[in-house]
DNA sequence: CGTCTTTGACCCGCGC
DNA sequence: GCGCGGGTCAAAGACG
């Protein structure tokens, strides 16, 4: 089950929806539904609001935005898609998912016989592979990410309700072939939608000017649940934190109660004075799943590779046991503590591969675009009015369909993830996109293969023998060739997006 | 040298 | 007022 699960929730949660509605999500699809797999939306007024027996799936990003402005708040990983509450969603719709399918396309990359779009999972009718090579979307520009084969696939409708009408970035649904495609260890619960709702009612405590810690109940906060690795390949015991575009600079754990997993404690250090955080936890339900609590947002509208890969090296060569050693590791160096020390060192060292990610994607996609398969879960609400019954209630809520949920496990897609959708919106000045083609140079001096700055190692394994998976070396610039963003994104026409617009002349200049 | 992680201590808000 | 729990600080050491 293929579940990209967005919501936002707005103000008192007991006063609104019911978390239930977080995990809302496959059946009664807006949108095509014709058993080829493809439940897209055909035009972008099916992306407007619906009704709550019809949950709005990946409702397309404003066409405008600007870091710290709202559409970037807390760095959100999801923030190329704009509020789904909102109700404009018919600018620029189709354009917010355009490239990446595409581009995995031409990479040869198939994730699934179902849907036909990017993961394919589920898909009502099947409808075969999900990418040819080299071939455009099957789908209309923008579409092809679309959630294919929700309300198909896996057949019955994995969680609904019918509460309030919210915002749902449905993940599409996976038939266990997928997942075995994708190296996934299906069956695994998710669960961790109760975290979720537990940390968006935590309160961060923001230093006030004198010292000391003021609380804010109401500060808004967003929750993202993602899967963590479990599959051979990944550390056992390690955790891995989806990366993104920004460097996170670990300034605490503290081991929560009722939890058997510590929880980490980041800030942004991309930019001096971000007061961007991040949480990072396990699920206390499912430890499979990565609770991700993003707090205060970013003041600068993007980390540029220089400061996001400082220090990032740190993670490849180093001991066995990522740093255990360091500082008073010698106390930690074989206790629980390490996993999460390698998560955390896991996840700088992939700020690389995000962040090349996002700079062949550019704007043009979100979080849709990655074809994970892993049920995600953001909730962005402010906490004010949160009540030990609302959190209760919550978690009964949740309880009913954490269960439900699957997990797959491949970080990198998640990483994918938030490369993709975790990109501050880039003002159209294209002052930014010259220092991201700068760094995109940088970085493809630094990963030999850049096919693995896009796809995992699992990915690339996955991938059809013809795409020339494990072709290494020479057939660099071969790969280079079909990871030319150029190439790679459909450019035949300008893609205007929320992060803004990309020229021809600014893309050729990679080449 | 700059940046990182680790971790105990400290501070604060909240509930009783 | 007190204790608890959570969030942050800051020193120490590691890494490249």
């Amino acid at each position: 089950m293929c579940d990209y699960f967005l919501q936002r929730m707005e103000g008192d949660q007991a006063g609104g929806g019911d978390l239930t509605d977080i995990v809302r999500a496959g059946g009664a699809m807006p949108g095509n539904n014709d058993g080829d797999g493809s439940n897209i939306p055909s035009t972008a007024a099916e992306w407007q609001l619906q009704p709550a027996d019809q949950p709005m799936l990946f409702p397309p990003p404003p066409s405008s935005s600007s870091p710290g402005t709202g559409g970037d708040v807390f760095g959100d990983p999801f923030a190329g898609l704009g509020d789904p509450f909102s109700s404009d969603y018919s600018s620029g719709a189709p354009e917010f998912l355009e490239g990446m399918p595409d581009a995995m396309a031409k990479i040869g990359f198939e994730a699934g016989g179902g849907g036909g779009v990017v993961t394919g999972c589920g898909g009502g009718g099947g409808g075969g592979q999900m990418f040819d090579m080299g071939r455009k979307p099957l789908l209309p520009r923008g579409m092809q990410m679309m959630p294919a084969g929700i309300g198909g696939g896996m057949g019955p409708r994995l969680m609904q309700s019918s509460l309030s009408p919210i915002a749902i970035r449905p993940y599409p649904a996976m038939t266990p072939g997928d997942m075995v495609k994708l190296g996934i260890t299906a069956g695994q619960a998710a669960g961790c939608a109760i975290d979720a709702a537990v940390a968006g009612m935590q309160m961060s405590s923001p230093r006030n000017n004198n010292g000391g810690i003021k609380r804010r109940k109401n500060q808004a906060r967003k929750v993202v649940c993602i899967p963590a690795p479990t599959t051979a390949g990944s550390r056992p015991t390690g955790e891995v934190v989806p990366s993104d575009l920004w460097a996170w600079r670990k300034y605490g754990q503290k081991p929560i109660k009722g939890s058997p997993h510590p929880r980490g404690y980041y800030r942004c250090s991309s930019s001096k004075g971000c007061s961007a955080r991040k949480q990072v936890e396990r699920s206390r339900t499912d430890p499979n799943m990565l609770v991700i609590t993003y707090t205060s947002e970013h003041n600068h509208p993007w980390p540029t590779q220089r400061n996001a890969l400082a220090g990032s090296t740190r993670s490849h060569h180093g001991k066995n046991g990522g740093g255990g050693g360091s500082g008073s590791g010698s106390k930690s160096s074989h206790n629980e503590k390490q996993p999460q020390n390698q998560n955390v060192k896991e996840e700088r060292k992939d700020h690389r591969a995000a962040s090349a990610t996002t700079t062949a994607t550019m704007t043009t996609s979100t979080v849709t675009t990655t074809t994970s398969t892993s049920p995600v879960v953001v909730k962005e609400e402010t906490l004010a009015g949160s009540s030990s019954e609302a959190q209760a209630r919550d978690h009964r809520a949740i309880d009913t369909v954490a269960g439900v949920l699957q997990q797959v496990d491949h970080r990198e897609l998640m990483d994918h993830v938030f490369s993709e959708s975790y990109r501050p919106m880039m003002p159209g000045s294209g002052h930014h996109h010259e220092d991201f083609f700068a760094d995109f140079a940088d970085l493809a001096e630094l990963e030999s293969d850049p096919m693995s700055l896009i796809f995992s190692k699992e990915y690339m394994e996955a991938r059809p023998s013809g795409a020339g998976a494990g072709d290494h070396g020479g057939q660099e610039k071969a790969v280079a060739k079909e990871l030319d963003p150029f190439d790679m994104l459909d450019w035949s026409t300008t893609s205007t997006t929320a992060g803004g617009t990309f020229e021809q002349g600014q893309i050729e200049r990679l080449n």
